[in-house]
DNA sequence: ATGTAGCCTGTCTAGTTAGTCAAGAACTTA
DNA sequence: TAAGTTCTTGACTAACTAGACAGGCTACAT
């Protein structure tokens, strides 16, 4: 009994120190996700963190020191998993596949970590306090290069003139966000239920379909 | 002296009871749009919000009794100006046109009333608790009829089969209110200088391009 | 086995905040 | 001008919160 328990504390078998830290850490971080993008991060207390990892209030300062500290670690790891569907946008020579790729893998993103995104919206609405930094080196540095692979298709006639590439990019990322950003919104208009699997699938062909048809491609 | 000041108290001449209610009540709902769209509800303290307003916070408390209730006023307050952008869709036949003028409506309100668009994000975000009666009565009930006119235009083949129209629709709130959500981004991203008036227009109209080839008509 | 380093947590505190209240100022009306 | 009403505001309070900390516990090295 209790040998089988997944994702929770087994009290029969001692855990490596190591092991304790990763794993609590790693349910401190996945909570804290979770109600910052509730609650934002004045609105979110640690003890309301706490319970939601079922943990001690006291285990959210032994890991991670002060709720700001936390906040910016939850920042991070989400910035991790955005990096990568980043990537995607310039593997890819051939502006179709490359956009097709790219904003299925954010509408992958909001349908798999909505919290994440949502955590992010609430920074930069704010003001981004906190990850200015990021924004303006990273991000900036990443932006770039994707509009002068815009520009270059425009260039080579690939795809229509859209004038300043940044707003292609915001379209693809507002429209794909939305779906994690306002989930809830999207869930009442939905009838009030919550998109299956397949019908997100759905969306996601059509906002491909769309994104491509905006910039004069044929899906 | 004192007697041409816009917008402030003036010392000499009295004002009347009404008037003042009046225009306290806006000061407050102003500087309260400002404070929440930056904090959130929770994280916003109605000594901020008074310091804003240039009142003591006692007098936020006269004017609305608790915090809770002037979030609500301002959420209603913001609801009206995006009811009158609302109707011009359906004010027009031809797809071309209604599409041109409801983006276009949506992106000026971006631009003249970004705080109230990022208050009601930032609602939305946190699960609307104080707004899901107005989502899923007055916003259903238009969604509604915009779905059946985008679903019309498909049947008389005036625009291409975007599948479901909820996601078209969704697409433009994003895109639209991406402007007025996080300006702050888009204004690092513009080499940190925020969009000039004459910038914000030409991002309209690529905004507006981008959405009509979407549906497959040319701009 | 025994020491030590890191894990765990109940309790405490200093600081903050929404909302109250009472007393006074200003406008209104008769 | 005098009484009545509404506006104004500093001072106060009860509730809440981030973080500190001491003392106990557990793994692990020697």
């Amino acid at each position: 009994m209790g040998n089988i328990i997944i994702g929770s504390k087994s009290k029969d078998s001692p855990r490596s120190k190591e092991s304790i830290r990763e794993e609590n850490e790693l349910i401190i971080l996945f909570a804290a996700e979770k109600v910052f993008a509730k609650h934002g991060l004045k609105g979110s207390t640690t003890k309301q963190i706490a319970d939601m990892a079922e943990l001690p209030k006291s285990n959210i300062h032994y890991y991670f020191h002060t709720k700001l500290n936390l906040y910016r670690c939850v920042l991070e790891s989400i910035l991790v998993d955005w990096m990568k569907a980043a990537d995607t946008f310039n593997t890819f020579e051939e502006p179709r596949e490359a956009i097709r790729y790219y904003v299925g893998a954010k509408m992958d993103l909001s349908r798999v970590r909505p919290f994440g995104s949502k955590v992010w919206a609430n920074e930069i609405i704010s003001g981004a306090p906190e990850m200015e930094i990021v924004l303006s080196s990273r991000l900036k540095k990443w932006v770039d290069s994707c509009v002068s692979s815009i520009n270059s298709w425009v260039k080579l006639k690939k795809i229509v003139d859209v004038g300043d590439a940044h707003t292609l990019l915001y379209m693809i990322w507002a429209t794909t966000q939305h779906y994690a950003d306002f989930d809830y919104q999207v869930m009442i208009l939905n009838n009030g239920k919550r998109l299956t699997d397949s019908e997100f699938e759905e969306k996601k062909q059509e906002v491909i379909d769309l994104i491509l048809r905006s910039v004069g491609l044929n899906p």
